[in-house]
DNA sequence: GTCTATAACTGGATAGAC
DNA sequence: GTCTATCCAGTTATAGAC
């Protein structure tokens, strides 16, 4: 359904449509209703349904409710973070001494929207679901910690080549700033539609993205020291 | 079945220790409960148990856990609302055409910095209620445009003074970015304390405090055409 | 691997006593 | 107003057939 057909080839272990397919499709209905309703809101039956499969199957391939939904975490986790860290490498190694706050701050976030902009609603859901994650006390601290610390820690280091003199703790917090908003934005709950009457609209990618690197660069420099503009 | 009380006397409401009393603790238990574990995470059983009576009166007052829901984010909503109505109301009556962008963010946020500040628990789990809600999908924008979007409007309108060139679409970018920001901060995860290694701290309003405003001021500059920095 | 059937339990809600 | 007692729909999870 989702497709993906693997067709038989060699090397890798040839998952045509037998078992990792039900697998997939499983995961694909899990990251759909746990972005909209989050864990406590979606029943097991519910996912099942939605990937054509019995629940005992979920159960079969990952055991509790919560594994289902860490296997969805994880999924496109491993996949978003080689994509930034590549991105932040290919940026520093071509900028060396001479990157930008702006510069760094795109190159961290070019792959979320492009991802999105791209049109794959899996990925979307997978973007919503972080926004709840990022949001959510007890847990969501960690497990968000767990899996993107290290790409958030390359950026800072990068931008801490354009602010060599800036303080960790106006790094972090002008970081926890731009995070909040990225977050918003990728959780499309359409909340900007209706405040803008329709100026703005939450799926609007492309008008995010010509924006956010700009302000929050700015935002950086005005709170880091670069030239105040208090 | 709203149950308000409307004991015959006049002035204050007079609530002792009877029927009030237990409406707000029910209150405050919900309040609690809702701002760590999100609407589904959380039984009528454990609010009840919270609040130190029994499931049957929760249903008494509010009909449904929804309607306990809507009850808890209504009462501090419009005290919010009140106060931050008078902020932005009193910064404009002072600078009239003189007023910033700066000082504008500053009166829209300043009152739940203050709220936080004094350390009140109640507001601190309220803002971390508003903050998940903020970013829930399917009825989380609706919650909030219905409470929130009149005061967002009054700080657009102000911001308007300091840049009356903008566009209607990039001023709700901004504010757009702002929100994330600003509620990412009161969901208070935890996530900068690890991120940070310890340097900045989730409860540490007053650090947010004084670096908030000036970077959503540069932001908004930047976006909205003030002075060019890209 | 996959499904049927069902166990074992939890949740929201209500009728009715006090 | 407040609690006791209870209903019953819906939940996760598993044993066991195919």
């Amino acid at each position: 359904m989702k497709a993906k057909k693997t067709r038989t080839r060699r090397g890798r272990p040839l998952k045509e449509d037998g078992a990792d397919d039900k697998q997939q499709r499983i995961l694909d209905s899990a990251e759909e209703r746990f972005s909209v309703h989050g864990f406590d809101g979606v029943t097991i039956r519910d996912v099942a349904a939605g990937a054509g499969v019995d629940t005992a199957l979920l159960h079969y391939y990952f055991e509790t409710k919560k594994g289902l939904f860490d296997a969805v975490f994880r999924r496109r986790a491993e996949i978003l973070n080689r994509m930034r860290i590549e991105s932040l490498n290919a940026y520093e190694q071509k900028f060396g001494s001479k990157v930008t706050v702006e510069g760094a701050v795109a190159a961290f976030t070019d792959p979320l929207f492009d991802l999105a902009a791209q049109g794959d609603v899996r990925w979307k859901h997978y973007f919503a679901l972080l926004a709840q994650v990022n949001n959510t006390p007890v847990w969501g601290g960690k497990t968000m910690a767990r899996y993107f610390d290290p790409v958030i820690q390359r950026l800072i280091e990068i931008v801490r080549i354009a602010l060599p003199t800036a303080s960790a703790a106006d790094l972090y917090w002008s970081y926890h700033f731009l995070s909040g908003a990225l977050t918003l934005t990728l959780s499309q709950t359409g909340r900007i539609d209706r405040l803008s009457d329709g100026v703005c609209r939450s799926s609007d990618f492309r008008a995010v993205h010509e924006r956010m690197a700009p302000f929050i660069a700015a935002g950086f420099h005005a709170v880091c020291g670069g030239k105040k503009r208090k």
